[in-house]
DNA sequence: ATTATCTATAGATCTATAGATAATGC
DNA sequence: ATTATCTATAGATCTATAGATAATGC
């Protein structure tokens, strides 16, 4: 047996890296859920220090500021996400080419972040209610939004959706989009406010109905487009 | 002709109850706005107190505490907003007994909020914007989002939804509410987002492009509720 | 006499940094 | 010798209130 739990004060040898890593995960997880719970402004340094057990000083120390402290936040999962939504588009135009579908091309945009949500991890959850806090943000701000890192994927979307229908307008398409994000950003908040107006019927957190909905209210709803009203 | 501008020096008298409406107005305007754009937090009170060209002093004796004046400003136009969505649906389904359609309802629910915001009164702008941040904060916070003054006529819309398609469970009405709500929640935000996104083909001042488009998708999309998948 | 407004400040924060100490690198 | 972490604090805020003054009520 490798020597488990050997000396009991001698404090355990890390490299500097993992030490440098452990910390730096741990203030992120920290400054990620009070900062999806009360906003950029609601949160403050301290708060965070304290939630992850260390000191401002530190936070300043691997983060700088406040702002970059935020980013940091932002972009630890910015990539996967976007991988994931990248990969998923393009399975689904590779595996449907000549037959795609809004439903199908809606399932396949929505169904990356749904499956993040409901993966059980805290840490996704409330990186959703940042995302969702931070589409309502208005450009210009103090927070900056506009190194949106999803952009890219987006365009992907409106040129599939341009292929299922392209008679429609490429702007009916991109707000065709904004409908939608609006929907996601609220279903990504977590609110409650679902299930108190529905009396329980519906939970804020049940994310496989949620994207059951949307892939059939927007998939249908697409078919709307460039009618004469 | 009345006397216009008599005196130069003398200050104009004016009732105290004047004083008290046009100086509260005043603090109300200036919180709206800034509130709006940067949120509860982002704010201070000295900001709102200079942007009113008063003293933090007055808005105490006014509002109370912070939170009084944020209460105070969601107030102040919830009633009229309420009333008009309520008699909108309430119009609607007194000219249509028997012959309510999805797109009807919607159009008929969503119509006055659309109004007020190219009503061109810059008030409701930022009315709307400070809306949809509360809408995507999760209750249980600070501020209080309980008290959600607009329930009574979501009810509503969800009873005549439900007239339109009796076969339709009402959770799933529920859950088309939810996301219709996203939609409106990020177009009241007024981020600016969908303009950069489409290259300038969209404008998130554009309410009436967003209503029209709004109605067609949710009216189409509601039909696909109660359908197999 | 009452109500609205201003002056001044208490007491509790906040972000950020300088400088000391502890742990790892080599 | 270098990197991570802690101690202590500067300097600038913040919300809120006490108490004085100005304007209106009657």
């Amino acid at each position: 047996m490798a020597a488990v739990s050997t000396a009991k004060k001698q404090p355990v040898r890390r490299r500097q890296a993992d030490r440098r890593e452990e910390s730096r995960e741990r203030i992120l997880d920290a400054a990620e859920e009070l900062l999806a719970r009360r906003g950029y402004d609601g949160v403050t340094m301290r708060e965070i220090a304290s939630a992850s057990a260390t000191d401002t000083s530190l936070l300043h120390y691997y983060f700088n500021t406040k702002a970059g402290l935020f980013d940091a936040v932002i972009a630890r999962r910015a990539g996967i996400v976007n991988e994931t939504r990248q990969v998923s588009l393009d399975a689904y135009a590779a595996g449907h080419a000549g037959k795609m579908t809004a439903e199908g091309v809606v399932r396949a945009y929505l169904e990356p972040t749904f499956r993040f949500m409901m993966s059980g991890e805290p840490g996704f959850l409330n990186y959703g209610a940042l995302i969702a806090k931070l589409n309502s943000t208005a450009m210009g701000g103090d927070v900056d939004t506009t190194h949106t890192p999803f952009d890219p994927v987006v365009r992907r979307l409106v040129e599939m959706l341009a292929e299922v229908r392209p008679d429609v307008k490429e702007a009916d398409i991109y707000w065709f989009y904004h409908l939608m994000s609006g929907a996601i950003s609220l279903s990504l908040a977590q609110t409650g406010r679902i299930d108190v107006l529905s009396g329980g019927q519906c939970r804020s957190g049940d994310f496989a109905a949620i994207l059951d909905r949307m892939t059939r209210v927007f998939g249908e709803g697409f078919k709307s487009l460039g009618k004469l009203a």
